[in-house]
DNA sequence: ATCTAATTCGACTAGCCAAG
DNA sequence: CTTGGCTAGTCGAATTAGAT
């Protein structure tokens, strides 16, 4: 099946190269895949061929899709010039296009064909893979490749796109089709590098015109749109924002060249301080050095005043020992006058000791008569017992006749006393008799009043029963009133009013235009009639959070989606997203 | 090679405000 | 009252590092 036609302009203007998609063919379906990666690095003959204009680097030499869009796997040999791909709708055309883009990085929303990456991966299928081969060869003196010592004279960028999850990345290969291992970088950083190298811009407008990049700038009649085209596709947008970006490190440089200023400061200020110490220090070191001085100066002048005061005391030795001589002479003589006074101190002992044999002799007659004195005293001391025993009988009698006389008076005091107490005791009699009386009469009033509190008790009784059945009367009404108002709200429910002020309006015209078949399935709305809220206390919470989706209509393809029932706009904003959530279309 | 969790970044939306 | 610009917040796709 005819895919795709390409037309080298550049070697041969009328020659065409017919391209097939490999897929479609059963024997080579039977291959399978790696023999087709094998076929995708043998290749290089064709595209060696070159012409007198061709570029050295940066330009494709090859692509091959599996699994990607409506490809099952297709490989293209790209001229060395202008290649011209056409061919019938749906055959996969925009695809090659929108490969080229994905492959080499473009976010899938430039390539118009899908929001994410699985919606590439061509139905069925649970992964598939995009080879782009950019030519990296030196011709002539100038060099222009990219990394030749990893890459050789082609670079492939394998992407690979899963349907499912992430998973998905990218691989570089060199010429043979060999991994190359990156050190050190991402792989996204390295495509970066590489398409920067060869100022490959896949989402530049201006390189890869897409057909809603082409509508958007030849159709639109705003010059906003227009402004924001010219910008992405001078590359001044990129440039605009790189250049806020600048600012804004610059500005955060200045910041950090602020802040390392005053750590400057407070470092010298620190330095400063430490000079100051250091000088301190260094004065200090000399005034050491001179207190050395000063003690050693200090050292020697009392050496030399010990040697001043040790010569004076050698002199008084020379005095003390001749007079040591003198002392010596002296106690010779001393000694014959000792020898002298012994004999007289012998001849005086003697004396002594006759005169105490006689004393002995006399203090032994003395002994003889205190023992007789001794014995005469015992006999007084008897005596004096006796008489005092005889005093103490004389003195008991007397005191117990004195007792006797107190006792007598005591009684007749006491007798007088009682006759004085009996009187006291009627007085006090008659003053509790009259208290009584009074007591009684107080009672009597108290039982008086308590009569009247008890009658005012069942006034009061009798007042709130009255009001008990006025409340239980209001209750009846309150019940009343509200199963009235249920009913009510009831009857209210089921307008569709509630959900927008058109909204009768619109559902007459969608229901008209369903009958009319401008639908192929009739549009389910307003959302919010098909709400149940279980709890009525969260439905405002509800309102608020869903907000004008309440009032939106469900249609489940894209013709639906298209259809407009209402032509003018009354009250709806139709800037969001009019096609999907604003009432008047559906 | 595959899967998972964390992070980044772009697209989208609601709300506010000003101008026509 | 409508429209468009701006901003903050949210969501989800894409990417990457690390584990298996």
């Amino acid at each position: 099946v005819r895919c795709s036609k390409a037309m080298d302009c550049g070697r041969k203007a009328a020659e065409e190269t017919i391209m097939e998609d490999v897929s479609n063919e059963e024997d080579e379906e039977s291959t399978g895949v790696e023999d087709e990666s094998e076929a995708f690095a043998d290749q290089h003959e064709q595209v060696d061929s070159r012409s007198a204009y061709e570029a050295d680097v940066g330009i494709f030499e090859k692509i091959r899709l599996e699994n990607f869009m409506s490809h099952h796997l297709f490989e293209f040999v790209f001229g060395s010039n202008v290649n011209i791909i056409c061919g019938q709708n749906g055959s996969g055309k925009s695809a090659i296009i929108a490969a080229l883009q994905i492959g080499l990085g473009a976010r899938t929303s430039s390539a118009d064909r899908g929001k994410s990456v699985s919606s590439y991966v061509r139905n069925g299928a649970s992964s598939g893979t995009i080879k782009i081969q950019i030519r990296n060869r030196k011709v002539g003196e100038v060099d222009n490749r990219y990394n030749p010592h990893l890459y050789g004279d082609s670079i492939i960028v394998e992407r690979k796109l899963v349907r499912t999850g992430s998973g998905g990345g990218w691989t570089f290969r060199d010429r043979n089709d060999r991994k190359v291992k990156l050190q050190g970088i991402a792989p996204r950083e390295e495509l970066t590098r590489i398409l920067d190298h060869f100022n490959l811009r896949v989402e530049n407008p201006i390189a890869v015109l897409t057909q809603q990049k082409s509508k958007q700038f030849l159709s639109s009649g705003k010059d906003t749109d227009r402004y924001k085209f010219f910008m992405e596709a001078t590359g001044l947008q990129q440039v605009k924002s790189e250049l806020i970006a600048i600012a804004r490190v610059k500005t955060e440089i200045s910041q950090i060249l602020d802040k390392k200023k005053s750590f400057v400061e407070e470092i010298e200020k620190g330095l400063a301080e430490l000079k100051k110490r250091y000088d301190l220090a260094q004065e200090m070191s000399t005034l050491e050095g001179r207190i050395e001085e000063l003690e050693s100066l200090w050292a020697w002048t009392l050496v030399a005043e010990e040697e001043d005061t040790l010569e004076k005391h050698k002199e008084q030795v020379k005095i003390f020992e001749e007079r040591i001589q003198e002392h010596q002479n002296n106690t010779e003589i001393c000694e014959l006058e000792v020898q002298r006074s012994r004999a007289q101190v012998d001849s005086l002992n003697e004396e002594i000791n006759t005169a105490t044999q006689k004393i002995r002799a006399q203090t032994q007659k003395m002994n003889s008569t205190r023992t007789e004195l001794r014995s005469l005293k015992q006999e007084i001391s008897i005596q004096g017992k006796e008489i005092n025993a005889c005093d103490s009988a004389i003195r008991d009698a007397a005191r117990r006749a004195s007792k006797l006389e107190d006792d007598l008076r005591a009684a007749r005091a006491k007798h007088e006393q009682g006759n004085s107490a009996l009187h006291d005791i009627e007085k006090d009699l008659e003053e509790k008799q009259a208290e009584k009386r009074r007591s009684e009469a107080n009672v009597e009033a108290m039982e008086a009043e308590l009569a009247k509190l008890v009658e005012q008790l069942h006034r009061v009784r009798d007042d709130m029963q009255g009001v008990d059945r006025e409340i239980q009367k209001s209750g009846v009404h309150e019940d009343r009133a509200r199963s009235e108002a249920q009913q009510y709200q009831k009857s209210q429910g089921n307008s569709l009013s509630k959900w927008g002020r058109h909204i009768l309006e619109l559902q007459s015209k969608i229901d008209k235009a369903f009958d009319e078949g401008k639908f192929k399935k009739k549009p389910i709305g307003p959302v919010g009639a098909y709400v149940n809220v279980k709890e009525e206390e969260w439905a405002r919470a509800i309102q608020h959070c869903l907000g004008s989706t309440l009032s939106a209509y469900l249609v489940d393809n894209s013709h639906d989606q298209g259809v407009t029932v209402c032509k003018e706009k009354r009250g709806y904003r139709s800037r969001a997203s009019p096609q999907t959530k604003t009432p008047l279309h559906v």
